[in-house]
DNA sequence: TTGTAAGCGTTATCAC
DNA sequence: GTGATAACGCTTACAA
């Protein structure tokens, strides 16, 4: 390993110099800098980060937490997390959550050993223990998660997301609109979008109609099996993750029901499995990748400033509408097979 | 921040003991290593990472790279390393290869100053540049990549797999089976895999027909337009990832041909797209979450071990059938649909 | 069984 | 402008 001592003898100069140099302080004449720039490159020479970080008492890492390392949602949040990381000069650690908080702590204890300059928490909110874990000078921020609750978050606003897509289809002409949602008790989010929905089908004094998976593809199957059974003529199914309606669409065309001619279907997150099924997803939208890059950033600053200024910020969300969605086809509004798609403006 | 010197003071010891006691070594009294046990607990004190790696020269972490973080197939190697990173009391630091091998080498420098214990690099290759990045003293590992060169690396056997996949299509009674592979020039791993293929085609006396994509979704639609444009009696395709044979499932769907009664698919690797189509995917298995905590045991068995004994490893593949094949429907060769699916064991 | 002290590679304070 | 020097929190000879 070069050391800043070996860059120091080469160019004849004292570590002290060396250091003033590579961080960009002031201090020295052109003449200098160029001699330690020389003997820079010639050794190849990079400052130990562990040394650095030691006795400045601040790492060059952020830290990620996610209930699940290969869930899509996660991974496309840390894929913006990663680009706008790397680009401020930080590395980020990976941590997965689990089941329950005590791991995250765990996780957290170890980030504030590492000095980490921050530390995301992917779909997952910031409890008291886990701010116990971390001390007092790591910013924490949750991503794609928020409630009324006030601490630092960077979050769509679920609520009016899913009366949004609520409301889309019932614009379209849906009446019976089915809701599949996630597991009430693990994902804080799904009583947000629950919320949203409720909301929209009540203003239109449409009757809900809801049962819950686990946000998983394997459990909407079942869960569209007990939507179905409760009322056979659903003409659409909106679905509070991506990944559940994808599932939706499978089974739908398994049991011979043509979607969206017989059954919409809408999802959540606009993940990468939106467009991997047929017909892909009309779904809501997260900026997801932007999500992570904004995290860091917002993370970053609050270094400098006041540190416990991050509040919750939301971002828009955006309905897009794919291949699984249409005006419902045995009723009186127009079809979208026969006519053009003018979505129609009638509430009841 | 509580050090070792303030549990010391309570503990009425030594920062030296501590360290013992923490680190498990021998030399104290049951006596004190209680007293010292508690005030670590009532202080809850937790050694630093950082102060800790540049004294002994050996870090705690595992430095992942991966050409695109929100990849499926990364993304479960990376849920693997992570659980066997973790249950070693190491964590893991992730960055992205992107283009070229020079953004590499820069992570690569980067873990070393953290002087990372090891590092994986997902479906690369170790490249010269890489490997001086590195320096000398920490291990590196290719997973889900190989080839003839020795370099580390725990892989399946591309081509055995390849081979055995169209194989199987021929088995059930395929002729025309057309391959979409991925890019030649980026995916090293594709060239292997087409060779397989290949191998299969000329032991059957069967005319090859190869298109390539670039293995992500988008680039399968207009290859396997171009598969069909070259022959339209085309019963079967082997798609050298799950995401292009996902992309073709629907795409066949759309054009409105039955899969897999028209036309069967046969996907690679075995990730999550895989089951998130329909009708799910027939495809070859990696053990990838497995791949990953290999990965790390192997890299970390190799530090104490002699340094550069890590050669290639192969990893068993596995034939996954799910519906998305069966016996072609329109020949003499008995249809799936009609009778039960004992595989007819016929070579032409 | 336990303590003292010397560094690991860096930055920051202070002199010159 | 530049160089000693003292930490940062830890481990590890070496002493006791």
């Amino acid at each position: 390993m070069t050391t800043i001592r070996d860059v120091a003898k080469v160019a004849g100069v004292s570590p002290a110099t060396v250091s003033r140099v590579v961080n960009g302080l002031a201090g020295y004449s052109a003449e200098t800098r160029r001699r330690v720039d020389d003997a820079i490159r010639e050794l190849s020479y990079e400052p130990d980060t562990l040394a650095r970080g030691l006795k400045t008492k601040q790492g060059a890492v952020i830290g990620v937490l996610a209930p699940v390392v290969s869930d899509a949602l996660a991974s496309e949040i840390m894929s913006g997390v990663e680009s706008a990381a790397r680009q401020r000069g930080y590395s980020v650690m990976l941590g997965r959550t689990g089941p329950n908080s005590a791991y995250a702590a765990s996780y957290l204890r170890t980030f504030r050993t590492y000095r980490a300059a921050g530390v995301i928490l992917i779909s997952a909110a910031v409890t008291a223990d886990m701010r116990r874990a971390l001390g007092s000078g790591i910013p924490v921020m949750s991503v794609a998660i928020r409630d009324g609750a006030q601490f630092p978050s960077l979050a769509i606003d679920d609520e009016a997301a899913a009366y949004d897509g609520t409301r889309r289809l019932i614009t379209l002409g849906h009446r019976r609109i089915g809701l599949l949602a996630g597991d009430p008790a693990s994902t804080l989010v799904n009583t947000v979008r629950k919320r949203g929905y409720l909301r929209a089908m009540t203003e239109a004094r449409l009757d809900p109609l809801i049962e819950h998976g686990n946000s998983l593809y394997d459990s909407a199957p079942p869960a569209l099996g007990r939507l179905l059974a409760r009322d056979a003529g659903l003409t659409a199914v909106f679905a509070l993750s991506d990944e559940m309606a994808a599932a939706v669409v499978n089974e739908l065309q398994r049991k011979g029901r043509i979607v969206p001619d017989e059954i919409s279907v809408l999802g959540f997150d606009n993940t990468r499995t939106s467009t991997h099924v047929y017909p892909a997803l009309s779904t809501i939208a997260q900026p997801l990748e932007r999500m992570g890059q904004l995290a860091v950033e917002r993370l970053l600053a609050a270094e400098d400033g006041p540190a416990g200024a991050l509040g919750p910020r939301i971002l828009a969300h955006r309905l897009i509408e794919r291949g699984s969605t249409s005006a419902p086809a045995d009723r009186t509004t127009p079809s979208r097979t026969t006519s053009t798609t003018h979505p129609t403006k009638e509430n009841s």
